[in-house]
DNA sequence: TTTATATTTTAGATTAGTCTAAAAATATTA
DNA sequence: TAATATTTTTAGACTAATCTAAAATATAAA
């Protein structure tokens, strides 16, 4: 039985090695888990010990298989109970995060197939990120981010920044997943986007904006 | 901010005090957290210091004000999960204890209010035990003993014993909150009872069943 | 290819929670 | 009321997770 501690380096590894597609470096869990390199080499070493983690000395961390499976548990109760929290309680996507940073530490497997089979099996959390099957396969969909989309009508599938201040901008104007998107104009200076949104209001869209929204062809 | 084990702790000089209605003394608490009186000795200090109980050595301990809030707030919380797990994800109640001590622990009142609210502000959880509300008030219900009875019909509102054995030796027989027992005979021997279980079925209860059964008249 | 810089590891200290063993205080009983 | 038993506290040690500071190694630049 892991601790949270340890449960929550797991999922940082898993974060990282994703991300890079290579090994993690200790700086990188460092600044992932918000604590200092020296921390994190102490705790490698002990996920090594328990099998959790393939380690050598300067050369990085990746996940072991046993390792894998427990982040990818982790992630899926996490957005699991992220769907519990918007779609039966009633919370905005910009406030389950901290919440489901708690519930995805419960241990239970029988909660969380009942969970699931509760929220009609869900395939993607509030954010529009996929949420993996007991298996740890993550469903693969077809998305670019908005600001490398070259059609014209395009409907949001996902965030790619999970920030409050952006969730809340972006319901600001009645951005969120599900919505249709039609390019009025692009001004290649600085990147900005004119768009209809959904068809009832138009807006520009920065570039920093363009570049956190998932979209794919209508 | 405290740690599970300093709010187990408070959960358990809360029951302690209750049960005896006096000051808690360290080898009770010992009992009710399974681990040493020295622990429990060095775990009160400190919880007074954090002026969480009342304490003074020798003399056994009691929740502070604070204490208490928060030791009826984590039994408002279990419970509340207990009804969460039966109603909605259809656990049977000799499963949801283990589940509801993790869920108990999840920091957030916004969360509470809404489970609350979800599933319609339940003033008991499946074993019958009231749920306080958030000021730490317990509804009271005029109930006893079924060993104590003295009618003829009762219908059951709660269990003192929160055994999986017990439990569900109770299934067994069909017998559960709501159901209507009619007391048939009294045996003064051993204090056993036959009863007619939802006009459905007869059968003989002994006195340690008897004991552990709450009714109230129909 | 040596020097400077950045990264990573080790060393040593700290806090929380636990343990066992022993000491101190209280309660019981003869 | 003195001896005995029980309860409670203290002392000292251990593990997990963290920190800062310093040492070791790797990488980049001149």
């Amino acid at each position: 039985m892991l601790t949270q501690t340890e449960e929550n380096y797991l999922k940082a590894i898993f974060k990282v090695t994703e991300r890079q597609d290579s090994p993690a470096n200790t700086n990188a869990i460092a600044t992932e888990m918000k604590t200092s390199a020296a921390s994190v080499s102490d705790m490698i070493s002990r996920l090594d010990k328990k099998q959790l983690v393939h380690y050598e000395k300067w050369k990085g961390v990746t996940l072991s298989g046993e390792g894998r499976k427990i982040a990818t548990d982790l992630i899926r109760k996490h957005r699991l109970w992220e769907v519990f929290l918007t779609e039966k309680l009633q919370f905005s996507w910009d406030e389950v995060h901290p919440i489901a940073e708690q519930l995805e530490h419960i241990h239970s497997d029988e909660l969380v197939s009942r969970l699931d089979a509760f929220l009609g099996h869900p395939k993607y959390d509030p954010h529009g990120d996929p949420i993996p099957d007991e298996n740890g396969n993550f469903a693969y969909r077809k998305q670019v981010l908005l600001s490398e989309f070259d059609g014209k009508e395009a409907v949001i599938v996902g965030v790619d920044e999970h920030t409050t201040q952006f969730l809340q901008y972006l319901d600001q104007f009645g951005i969120g997943l599900g919505i249709k998107l039609i390019i009025l104009e692009k001004y290649g200076y600085d990147g900005s986007l004119k768009v209809s949104i959904n068809n009832q209001r138009e807006h520009v869209l920065s570039q920093k904006v363009t570049q956190n929204l998932f979209v794919k062809k209508v």
